[in-house]
DNA sequence: TCTCCGATTAGAC
DNA sequence: CTAACGGTCTAATCGGAGA
């Protein structure tokens, strides 16, 4: 690959900032009473736990637990369960990356709670690594710990590091190690902690005696390319210092959009699944919008519930290339009403559904047609129906179909207020 | 036999 | 009282259809 390449003199420094327990923490921030109770936060529907506080996690609850299963445990030691505000998470991630912009001008957000930062050349580096996590928890109430390393996978073992270790006060930058340290160090951990290794693949690994992270990045590299694939292979390559992932500065155009939820309660007539994928696809086409984008493919489909082996299941979906790419939220909508009324059948229970857009292209790009005319592309009803939402909260706009049925909105019976986006919620007025 | 394409798999958070 | 189990997104790989 790059072999004939004479090596860098100093590695790159690359940081990852992650939120410690985010939504856990974005809650806390705003019920500071929470600081010690142990704390839950729920997947949409109030399913599963996706946030645990410190102390729900030494009380044994799981990531991606059942809820349902919790009860009992929750009962006896008083944990909290609240359901998910993804507004206040979003506006709490909006600020934490903000701060973090100001230390280099190549940052990654990588995900609602991590960053990756380049502080290559940065001039005191553990000072600054210190100082720039003290700085998010007095500015957001935010705790974030920070892993640095000469490349990506690297400075996320780091990050998880920093984590696990108290003494590391938060802070572990994975280049100051000697050889002899990144060999014992590296031999200690699960191969599992791995960026890119998940379940299946470490259970694979095992068979070949590969255990440890050690044990990954001294590999034979043909049999593991062989075996494993290109991953496993970039994936090993990281591990050994080389950056094979590009920190990505500029988020790339979504080529898929999806918007589906589970419903509250199952759903058995038809105007009601129309009413729900009306509110999927004005979402969808929100986003579809936001990055300036049209799309030429859609998909419809239905679930039952797959746990319930007792009842029948059907899982129906239809896909349709439209006749010219769109953004228009009633052009789509009309669209996915028709497909959901060819997909439905009566006798079932849905439990769920959702609209995919596909064939994503930027506006204003069409395939033209001998036949027929360009396609009238006024936008001027949708750019409006954006602004309004935009500036008085999502749902003030909607198209007809929207809202006339309910009884499949999710279950949300735990939420928290918004405190950042609505006055009356911070002062607390009813 | 090769190539394309949709479906499936695996992973992340 | 019972039943109760998330949502998006990407890249790689697989496997069948058609050239």
């Amino acid at each position: 690959m790059k072999a004939s390449q004479p090596l860098p003199s100093r590695p790159l420094q690359i940081a990852l900032v992650d939120c410690n327990n985010f939504y856990v923490s974005c809650e806390r921030v705003f019920r500071p009473d929470l600081k010690t109770t142990p704390l839950v936060v729920l997947s949409n529907n109030d399913g599963c736990a996706v946030s645990r506080s410190n102390e729900a996690k030494a009380l044994g609850i799981r990531m991606g637990q059942p809820w349902f299963e919790c009860n009992a445990l929750a009962q006896e030691h008083g944990i909290l369960a609240l359901s998910s505000n993804y507004a206040l998470y979003a506006d709490l991630s909006n600020r934490v990356m903000s701060i973090l912009s100001t230390y280099s001008p190549r940052c990654e957000v990588y995900s609602i709670d991590e960053c990756f930062v380049d502080l290559t050349g940065t001039p005191k580096l553990k000072a600054v690594s210190y100082e720039m996590r003290e700085r998010v928890m007095a500015w957001t109430g935010i705790p974030v710990c920070v892993g640095i390393g000469p490349t990506k996978t690297l400075a996320k073992l780091a990050n998880h590091i920093a984590k696990k270790h108290p003494r590391s006060q938060g802070v572990f930058n994975y280049n100051d190690l000697s050889e002899e340290q990144q060999d014992k160090l590296l031999g200690q951990i699960d191969v599992a902690e791995v960026w890119g290794i998940g379940r299946r693949i470490s259970a694979r690994l095992a068979e070949h005696g590969i255990v440890t992270v050690q044990d990954l990045r001294t590999a034979h590299t043909p049999t593991l390319r062989a075996e494993f694939g290109v991953v496993v292979e970039k994936t090993q390559r990281e591990l050994q210092g080389v950056a094979c992932i590009d920190l990505q500065d500029m988020v790339p155009n979504k080529k898929q959009i999806v918007c589906s939820r589970s419903f509250g309660q199952t759903v058995t007539e038809l105007a009601v699944l129309k009413d729900a994928m009306s509110t999927f696809v004005a979402n969808a086409c929100v986003k579809l919008r936001a990055q300036g984008s049209q799309a030429a493919l859609i998909h419809v489909f239905l679930h039952t519930n797959r746990f319930r082996k007792d009842l029948p299941q059907y899982n129906p979906s239809l896909t349709v290339p439209l006749p010219q790419p769109t953004s228009d939220s009633l052009v789509v909508s009309r669209w996915a009403d028709w497909l959901v009324a060819r997909l439905f059948k009566p006798d079932y229970a849905y439990k769920k559904a959702g609209i995919m857009l596909g064939d994503i292209t930027p506006a204003g790009q069409y395939q033209a047609d001998w036949l027929e005319p360009a396609p009238a592309t006024d936008t001027r009803l949708m750019t409006a129906l954006d602004r309004l939402n935009a500036r008085y909260g999502r749902g003030t706009v909607k198209v007809s179909t929207q809202g006339g049925h309910t009884g499949w909105q999710m279950r949300q019976e735990r939420k928290s207020p918004n405190y950042t986006t609505q006055w009356e919620a911070v002062v607390g007025v009813g």
